[in-house]
DNA sequence: TATTGTTATACTCTATAACTATA
DNA sequence: TATAGTTATAGAGTATAACAATA
């Protein structure tokens, strides 16, 4: 066993309990993403995709870290609800860039509102430990 | 537009940069499991079956928010990989309980510590702000 | 030659419905 | 009758390899 220091422990310490989160939110990702009749991946790929924002399909498939023949399938689904179009690229005519469709940014707005909708325990907290939470993340997302 | 109190729009907040954090490290998950040749799902069970302890197949589903007969091939994989063993439960010849193998230990200890080891950003925090975090998570997750 | 996206293929994850064994 | 787990089936997510169009 090899020695560690306390500022070591701590942070595997916290970062076990964030790990615990979410996998919690993990599990209950599927009934949240049927709401809008989506999958996980499909919520997330909305979560990115920035209204007015162009976004070549490689980059997504980076941001996804994944294959970019699985975004080819992606898209394709995405596409076909007439939530995201492709659209060439001005430029490089390999690319096709990805927007989101008007019907896919309503979506989009629904659905950021819904995955910032604090769990009842979370609404528990005391209204200081919200605010370190804000203060910390924000400085761990910078 | 509703007006929303200042709490609430704190709680939305931090719920929002919670959900950020959980999207990355939902993406970076299956790189993660790879490093123990097992899928993210895979992982997410070896990390609920604790050593010793004896799970019903059907109380597996309910925590994963899954349908039963998902189980099943969840299951099959890891018990062919020698990492859990289905047993018959003793006073109710339906129910069938998983047990981790001393294999399934083994990688269950080394996942666990994987899973807890901080990205280097979270190591940069203030260790104030992990204590924080720490202090903070455990009231959440109580 | 190298890169972007697609197709073909295979495996895992997931749900629904029908089934078996047991309670 | 109801419940626990399995099987059959189907669709979605994922990777690898081969391919077409373009750079």
């Amino acid at each position: 066993m090899r020695a560690m220091s306390a500022d070591h422990q701590t942070a595997c310490r916290a970062w076990e309990l964030l790990t615990r989160l979410l996998l919690e939110r993990r599990v209950q990702l599927p009934a949240l993403a049927a709401e809008f009749d989506l999958s996980p991946v499909q919520c997330h790929v909305l979560h990115l995709l920035e209204p007015g924002q162009l976004v070549p399909m490689g980059r997504l498939a980076e941001t996804l870290a994944c294959d970019a023949s699985n975004v080819t399938g992606l898209v394709d689904r995405l596409e076909t609800r007439g939530l995201i179009a492709r659209q060439p690229a001005p430029g490089d005519r390999r690319v096709k860039v990805l927007v989101l469709t008007p019907a896919g940014a309503r979506v989009r707005t629904q659905l950021q509102r819904r995955l910032a909708a604090p769990t009842d325990p979370f609404r528990r907290l005391p209204i200081s430990d919200q605010r370190a939470l804000v203060r910390i993340l924000e400085r761990l997302l910078e």
